[in-house]
DNA sequence: CCTTTTCCACCTAGGTGCTAACCT
DNA sequence: AGGTTAGCACCTAGGTGGAAAAGG
């Protein structure tokens, strides 16, 4: 009970009571997801991460992979994610104290896209064989995008969001919640147009790969390896994250 | 009649009698397939196409590309491709005389792997949307691969078919051929580890992008679209292909 | 001799942060 | 002055046929 207090006000979405909450869908009880390179987050959410926002759309990095585990092999499930204000405020990065303010109140939010994977929808064996990775999803600041990406507010906070979706295939009445929301509170960022943290452009440039040609001679990819080596690997049961939300599918727009 | 008859001795596929095949899936009759970029396909088709098999598998250029109609807009499909040999010969090129010769009898042939969409299963609707392009399909001369790609014997020669294949959901008995399979004679190719008629290499460097570094400067793009601008366009109905065979599931290997 | 393999330069396609210009 | 944009050099990732070497 209180930890899904903690999560609601972590993550700000507006779950209904328990006791209204209809109950979970059978190939869902036991659903559990694991956060891929939870060591490369951390030292990210250490120094607040930032997200570039573009025109035409931009990649996340880290990228948001999970581990799936507890699915009904046999079952079809659809994998989600959108992205929630952390709160409704605007932030500036002051060089001069090195930190992130709050300089007034959020602009206006539109109904978070929701970003399909592509494999969806497929059996749970499928998901559980490998790596569900959204390296295709893309960030933009474009309120008229025309292409699909997620629209974030810049200088905004976020917090990505998983949704786990079972497609029933005739559950008569539809008395089952079929959706299941996964919130890792180490991949929230701050939206921006450039980076504003020099501390974060150095670690994205040391552990992108596609920002290699920016990176000093001497620190090469050992280093990444060196310092955080627990990050390459899938960490599963050591990382797993449990903040399940029994969230109505009223909750989404 | 005739044009069934024709098809068959066409593919050499062992179709069954009319009167002894299931009749179709009702998502299945109306179901047609035009082949896209046909010009392309017939100008490489004059002079035999040939289609280089690599141990680490290769792309087809041109591309298989498909244009479906009549499919239920909710019915799910998967569509997938095999390769059947046009003949058990064994060929080799005679520079000589500039034409392909019978050198013997073929090598064995395993049974056809095949190639599934990798959007497959899908809604009839979302097939119908786009062109459908299995331009991850690889070719490949290693018997023992391990990577799905679709193996050949070098020196023969082969037809790809397009099969579209209905997820029923639980049609109680099985009375429905639940396939249907479509063949573009302009598509048959000689398998080869390197190209042996030089006007097949010439017409690859100047139509494929990829080859675009051993294109002669003057001949650039627009030579192609000069010479053949309709098949870079779709052209469905000017150009549809009724090769459909009532081909029963157990000609399947 | 005919066929296959390996390595290569040269492409396509697209993901990086930087820089300078632009906007408000 | 703070925030955004567009063009860029520099990458990753991988699809071309050529040429020379290696098989058989």
């Amino acid at each position: 009970m209180a930890k899904s207090f903690a999560i609601r006000d972590l993550i700000g979405v507006d779950s209904p009571q328990r006791s209204h909450v209809k109950p979970l869908h059978p190939a869902l009880v036991t659903a559990e997801l694991g956060l891929e390179a939870p060591d490369l987050w951390q030292k990210f959410n250490q120094l607040t991460t930032e997200m570039i926002v573009t025109k035409s759309g931009r990649r996340m990095f880290p990228t948001l992979q999970v581990v799936a585990r507890g699915l009904d092999p046999h079952a079809n499930y659809s994998f989600l994610v959108d992205f929630s204000p952390v709160d409704e405020k605007r932030y500036r990065y002051s060089f001069h104290q090195s930190r992130w303010m709050i300089t007034g109140p959020g602009d206006a939010e539109l109904p978070s896209r929701v970003h399909a994977h592509n494999e969806s929808p497929a059996p749970g064996a499928h998901w559980m064989r490998q790596v569900i990775s959204f390296e295709k999803l893309k960030l933009t600041n474009n309120q008229l995008d025309a292409n699909g990406y997620i629209i974030l507010n810049s200088m905004h906070r976020y917090q990505p969001r998983v949704h786990i979706v079972v497609h029933d295939r005739v559950d008569a009445p539809k008395v089952w919640n079929m959706q299941r929301t996964f919130v890792f509170p180490s991949t929230t960022f701050m939206a921006v147009t450039a980076y504003q943290n020099h501390r974060i452009t150095q670690l994205k440039i040391a552990s992108n790969p596609f920002a290699k040609g920016f990176r000093d001679s001497e620190m090469d990819d050992a280093w990444l390896y060196q310092t955080s080596a627990v990050s390459m690997l899938p960490t599963f049961s050591s990382n797993l994250y449990l903040a399940s939300l029994a969230a109505a599918t009223s909750s989404k727009h």
